[in-house]
DNA sequence: TATTTTTTAGGACATATGTCCTTCCCAACA
DNA sequence: TGTTGGGAAGGACATATGTCCTAAAAAATA
């Protein structure tokens, strides 16, 4: 982790997301740009609660480890989200783990400068407001979905999502066989079964299995498949 | 469903959860008190979104039906906890259908009053902050616990949760048989597997079949099954 | 009381998923 | 070039869970 001494590039930020007014005027000197590498935690789960984090630039991946070792993957972020908004508003130590994917840019605040200058400040509370129903929203579709479909269905969902995602380089309808572990504990599952999972859609000519990654040949069937839902978004 | 034109009984509710500073005094004209009875539907998932509702009596129930027909419970709330939140922050349709499971009273509020009057109301969004990051840690856990556990052990955490509340009826440790149904589609599964899995329970002393309901009979091995996680309260 | 209907428990079988282990392949390296 | 180590795919087997159907019991009804 490193702090960006960048006050034009965070100027930036804000301006780039339309979030000037959720951070008043006295917080503005407490608002902090950190950087952070591929790998490196942001936090992790039970850690005492100190910052707010505004992610602004790279991929972030959330996950939880149980007491038995097992990971689950709860999501992958992107700009512009938010991080520790739970913990915040409940006061209560970090929930769970989360990983820089990439080169990751956050906006940094100290849960003492917002509890003193915001704690009443509208447009915060409106924004905090609107991420938190919408990641509700999303987890409770979550919820739903695992709990009605098997894990096919689910990958389904999974690979529409993650591989014609625009903004991504991989976005041509591939995966990297690396990201298959991900995927598994994302969508719940070992990787043995995904593997499993795979074969199927692929003796189905949905999707077909190269050196290094695998590609998905049938859109619209794995649309079909996965009820047309897009849960991973 | 009945309105009941009962200020004094409105006022003793507001004032009973101490929630008569989040309804500003521009809002009070328009707070109404409802009444539903057993099985009533307050509202289904897909309708347009109209009131938001505080629960303060009652127990519901909150399910979603899936596109194969299956339903899915979600959770059960009793006193205090709101109704239509994430619809009124989000502006979206229904998103799960509530029911009424006892008599229950709700104090509505259509959302053009609160839009008009309480959208920069500062409790009110505090409230709501409150209300919905509460939702969503429940709803994180559940989805985690859901992946990572078999039914056996869901099961034994349900248990823990609905057969020693103190405000039931039911409390002493028993569950009537004709409840595992709804059991059954909270935990997501089957009535089939549930009825396998309380065979292997009995068959470990943890609980007892009897005739119109099951009893828990060793309630710390069942804690110790579940991890001592109580997912369902 | 006899008959029908509903509720409840479970049998039989198929599918879904997990765990452990092995094999194969390719790249890094001695 | 041969060796080694790690990643990737999958075999074998056990467990978890779903679907469909049946049997017993209880409740409702004729």
């Amino acid at each position: 982790m490193k702090e960006l001494n960048d006050p034009d590039l965070l100027e930036h930020y804000l301006g780039a997301y339309e979030i000037e007014s959720i951070f008043n005027e006295d917080l503005r000197p407490y608002l902090a740009l950190y950087r952070y590498d591929h790998g490196e935690l942001i936090c992790s789960q039970g850690d005492p609660y100190d910052y707010l984090y505004v992610l602004v630039k790279g991929k972030l991946k959330i996950f939880t480890t149980s007491p038995e070792g097992k990971t689950l993957i709860l999501s992958f972020k992107t700009p512009l989200d938010v991080v520790g908004d739970i913990e915040y508003v409940q006061n209560t130590e970090i929930i769970n783990t989360v990983e820089a994917v990439s080169e990751v840019h956050m906006i940094a605040v100290h849960h003492r400068y917002l509890k003193k200058f915001a704690s009443d400040h509208t447009p915060l509370l409106k924004f905090l407001l609107d991420v938190i129903t919408q990641k509700f929203y999303v987890k409770s579709s979550s919820l739903s979905f695992n709990l009605l479909y098997p894990v096919e269905v689910r990958f389904a969902s999974y690979l529409l999502s993650v591989c014609f995602d625009e903004s991504d380089a991989l976005y041509s309808g591939k995966l990297s066989t690396g990201a298959l572990i991900d995927a598994a504990n994302l969508i719940g599952t070992s990787y043995r079964h995904l593997n499993r999972v795979i074969q199927h859609l692929s003796q189905e000519g949905l999707v077909e299995r190269h050196k290094g990654f695998i590609v998905v040949k049938d859109r619209n069937g794995l649309s079909k498949l996965a009820n047309h839902k897009n849960i991973y978004e």
